[in-house]
DNA sequence: TTTTGTTTAAAACGAACGTTTTATAAAAAA
DNA sequence: TTTTTTATAAAACGTTCGTTTTAAACAAAA
């Protein structure tokens, strides 16, 4: 038997597309029940508020996400104990790639709504990842200073997140991005063939 | 006489501040006239629409800031027939700076406005951007294009964008890094030191 | 089968939104 | 001064928002 796809299953599909492409704050609940072919009070009874349900759908990538990622880190830690920024980067890419398994596009979705989960709704999905996550997050920086001894703990962080501000942002417009390179260039630009030419953007800028 | 500050102005000063830090939808124009101390149909008098406001929050700033950054680049050009990256990049630094004589901390709206303007509001802002700056864009990508004639247009124009994104994101989402670097840290950075960090940064990544 | 708990459906709620209308005041032009 | 334009003020407009309520359908347990 097939497993049957359940209301919130159906909520969380629509739910995490608006929300990647267009917005928390633009994206209605009347447009993501009628998306997901559920009724408009379906969100309230089974996530309490449009607040739980943009956590939610960010969880469902966190839950499968980090602990991929954790494991990644922990086999390259044993197997070669002084590696290099790019083998750390590496690590990310099959566990985002896992996310695809949830949803096509999945890990285009994640990091759009990363991306968005800094700059839109306030703090509180800021605060809800460190809550739930942050010690997990820290044993990452802390892989990455290994990786480059000879900054400070502050440095890290902050090269850190030049990285993520660059990918999420990138992703985030890749839209209008795609858009412009298709008309100035008459080039068909992907998801995949711009992390390619992410990748060694982020390598450098990381261990400049 | 000290010049009176119009009606206008002082909605375009409510109106930036709470676009920047907040973003486009999740800002009412109750707020904008409260914060301005105007009245309520104030907004739609002087600009028509809440859409046409934001252009013109956004468009105050270009206005200044692309005129200053031709003017330094075309300086540029002619004491140096081959200029380097760093000495692009420097091309935008005072007139950034500039913006600060709009509005305290106009430099850091202005890219935080940027930022906004890729990811919110669909593409209406972008839109207008390309329609009257478009020109001046293509100027500024061909310059960077001959700092690394190796590149295709299209690379460059990729970088560039990569640049960009690391920049407004970092901007945007600054308040919650600092938040973070201080309780991590115990360190009080402000968008100054940041721009420090973020420089090298940049420019070891366009230049990979 | 009856009962109980769970999920969906339809309708309505009050609040907040952008915008428009109407009226009044101030300034400019005649 | 009178007339005409320009700007501000207050109130109301119709919509849309997230949420709640009420009722019906369904499933599981007794």
């Amino acid at each position: 038997m097939t497993s049957k796809i359940t209301t919130k299953v159906k909520i969380l599909n629509a739910a995490e597309a608006l929300f990647a492409n267009s917005g928390f704050a633009e994206t209605s609940m009347r447009e993501i029940t009628a998306k997901a072919g559920v009724n408009l009070a379906s969100v309230n009874y089974h996530f309490g508020s449009k607040k739980d349900l943009i956590k939610a759908v960010v969880d469902r990538y966190l839950e499968r996400f980090v602990p991929l990622l954790l494991e990644k880190i922990e086999t390259l830690e044993k197997c070669n104990k002084n590696y290099s920024v790019s083998e750390l980067f590496e690590c990310f890419k099959s566990p985002l790639l896992a996310l695809n398994s949830i949803n096509k596009d999945g890990s285009v979705f994640f990091l759009k709504l990363i991306g968005r989960g800094y700059v839109d709704f306030q703090g509180h999905l800021r605060r809800f990842i460190t809550e739930k996550y942050g010690e997990s997050l820290q044993v990452i920086q802390q892989c990455f200073h290994k990786t480059m001894p000879q900054l400070t703990p502050s440095e890290v962080f902050w090269r850190l997140h030049f990285t993520i501000g660059t990918s999420v942002f990138t992703l985030a417009a890749s839209e209008a991005l795609i858009d412009i390179s298709r008309s100035d260039f008459d080039l068909e630009m992907t998801p995949e063939k711009i992390v390619d030419q992410l990748l060694p953007y982020l390598a450098a800028g990381f261990a400049s």
